[in-house]
DNA sequence: CAGTGGTCTAGACCACGCT
DNA sequence: GCGTGGTCTAGACCACTGT
């Protein structure tokens, strides 16, 4: 009884104020429900959504509303705009597989009758003619957090290598590599036009006279940076893996890749533990 | 002095049009901006951003703009929002490491005569009464998806148990783990009762009888899922880690975790590959 | 050109956290 | 109660993609 007097109130009008949100707000009714037809394949990968336009009439809500649905959506990683075109259901890339067998000898130097590859290359059957790869070689004194990396002294002067990879004309990885300098000083591993170096880092060790015995993976994830967004192509709501690896002879770090930046939605990390 | 013919420009009357984005939008100008200030540390770690109010000031444009730029901002990972506080530059949170030790039995028994602990909860010294694991037990047939991944015919019976794992009252992983049913059935591992199990599942199966050789890991990273970003307190612009694991003893697969998943913003995973 | 999304404004009211 | 962010509307104009 206490609400009796409810329909008597003098309500403005009829539908003139926006309906106060009192249990879901409509915005994510909107996205509850585009995500319901994604994940049901009812919108299959890769077609389009409804436009903001239909979506205001089937729903009855304002053009913001819709948009902040859709923006969900993106942030999750469900969907994918394009300006002028509309709003795509997010279509499923190729996988890239990477092993932990990329990094043996034997297997880079299997490779060597074929075409150049190195360890992104392989496990995916990436031709020497479907990848190119851009570098840049600088000379900089190593900071706190790379010095840890190597057991060195800060300072100590390392041999910075930065990659950028592309396999058919997609950027898929960004990289960061170092070697101490005085390891690498006026041999053809310090020589940029070498690369991409056929059996990639182990074997440019190996010429140095150097057997790798252990690598170090540390693997992270997180959202890509303003820079990475743009190299890498990658759209929003999907997150990057970034991989800090080690190069060990015995107790020596001889090579450190400070941040492997891989699109998430491209990559997949493969590890064998042997027990 | 070049804007002196600007004022007599008939421009309606003065700022009656939101003048036209010719160059960068407004909502990035707002958003680089603070970008800038978190990146550089002028506003370290954890601490208030300016409130909506005071950038709507600061940058002279309507409300509607600076949300948008927060809403950047919490998508690069970059800042967290709290309804009636305010907007955070990120916090760094405490990185859990887990290392592939873990699954190594003499190291499980090291810790049999401390508290219990499990392949997830050394590397970071966890104790007993640190953590909490809540798990439910079903018995069903195996999808297409599992099945391929213990080399079994689809529809299989496995014993399925789901474990979302907390420490220090934060929930720190979900998990669903599957045995096949007629290996565990009428085992003490197939009551619930007896998790967290010390030494965790490689021990589990050694009480089987059986020896686990190798483990292999799959990582990748996606947005969390609805369920996920509750169950893990996810914030918004923070990815998951989503792992699948093989468990074999020889080429036989006994144990398949299809999806362990780990707030990315307080993860990493370590690997040693031995050459 | 029409249709799509991208940017921006002004104003309204609701809900949360604090003091 | 005040200040914070959360939700929503209505309308405007810009910019891209197609025919």
């Amino acid at each position: 009884m206490p609400n009796c007097s409810m329909s008597q109130l003098p309500e403005s009008s009829v539908a003139d104020v926006p309906a106060p949100h009192a249990e879901r707000p409509r915005y994510r009714v909107v996205a509850d429900e585009l995500r319901r037809r994604i994940l049901t394949d009812a919108i299959p990968p890769g077609q389009l959504l409804p436009s903001e336009t239909a979506l205001i009439d089937e729903f009855g809500v304002s053009r913001g509303t819709v948009r902040e649905a859709l923006a969900l959506l993106r942030a999750e990683g469900l969907a994918i705009t394009e300006h002028g075109r509309g709003t795509y259901a997010r279509p499923v890339l190729p996988v890239r597989r990477l092993g932990s067998e990329r990094y043996r000898r034997e297997v880079a130097q299997l490779s060597r009758d074929g075409p150049p590859e190195t360890s992104f290359t392989r496990d995916q059957g990436i031709r020497w003619s479907a990848y190119q790869l851009e570098r840049e070689f600088r000379e900089v004194p190593a900071s706190a957090a790379v010095a840890e990396l190597f057991d060195l002294a800060p300072g100590t002067m390392l041999l910075e290598r930065q990659f950028l990879f592309r396999a058919h004309g997609v950027p898929q990885q960004m990289s960061t590599s170092c070697y101490p300098l005085d390891l690498v000083v006026g041999t053809p591993v310090a020589d940029p036009a070498n690369e991409p170096w056929p059996g990639g880092n182990i074997d440019q060790l190996h010429t140095l006279g150097i057997t790798v015995t252990r690598i170090r993976e540390r693997v992270r994830a997180r959202m890509p940076l303003a820079g990475e967004t743009e190299a890498l192509r990658i759209p929003s709501g999907v997150p990057v893996l970034a991989v800090t690896r080690q190069t060990h002879t015995g107790d020596r770090v001889v090579e450190v890749a400070v941040d492997i930046v891989l699109p998430a939605d491209r990559t997949e990390l493969v590890y064998d533990i042997d027990l």
